[in-house]
DNA sequence: TCGTTGTATCGATGTTGGTCGATGCAACCT
DNA sequence: AGGTTGCATCGACCAACATCGATACAACGA
């Protein structure tokens, strides 16, 4: 994806010299699958009720009647926080519970704390 | 946006009562603004290249040849990267330089503990 | 076994978003 | 002043996405 990944070229002398990427184009879009999954006003608040879930596990039957949407659009915005990693399901007779998988949120906000600290 | 906030009607008796939702919808309009744009490759690499950089700042003719972008979607990605809050910039002379905002950063890691830590 | 309920999937549709060429503007140089 | 370079904006195009109704599937109850 890159052009050129070692030897940039500069206007003239601008500026100083270009440290290697600190984030290659992989990593780069591993993560991106991941923060996009979280820039839906609705994903975010679902992957928030579930979380900050006592137990930490929610029925969809709770989380479907708490939007203003329809039943599919949640069980689609569900499915992408699963593909993301951000959560995951089992069916327990008729109903199906979710919860959140820490490792995934663990990711992000290390990419996000060398951001910070750098 | 949200059906119903306090009342939250139960299919009958599937699971335990509902604690108020952690992130109300104002809330999670906001925090999926920032995280929508780092939802995508090419922003996160921008963002960590200028995040990364030793004192701080990167001039945006260093930016534009490391990818095999042209040069207005370069812009295009800095421009929401800067609507995000994300980053910041300055025109100093012939050359444009950005930096990044910790602050912003800090918001969304915050949001990623408190999920994590449920 | 048949109807009912909870959840996922499918197909269609309107909207958003990434990308680019063309263009505009600002700053430098001669 | 005129030409050049760095960067932003504009307009258009195509892909991706959010949403919904219809439908399918699974589990339960009568």
């Amino acid at each position: 994806m890159s052009k050129q990944e070692l030897e940039i070229v500069k206007p003239d002398g601008c500026c100083g010299t270009v440290s290697p990427a600190p984030l290659d184009a992989e990593q780069a879009v591993e993560l991106a699958t991941v923060f996009k999954a979280l820039g839906d006003p609705v994903r975010l608040r679902l992957l928030s009720m579930i979380a900050s879930r006592e137990g930490g596990e929610v029925c969809v039957c709770e989380l479907t009647p708490a939007f203003d949407l329809a039943q599919p659009t949640i069980s689609h915005h569900l499915k992408l926080l699963r593909q993301a990693g951000l959560v995951d399901c089992e069916r327990r007779g008729t109903w199906v519970y979710y919860w959140a998988l820490p490792a995934t949120l663990d990711r992000l906000a290390g990419f996000l704390r060398t951001s910070v600290n750098a």
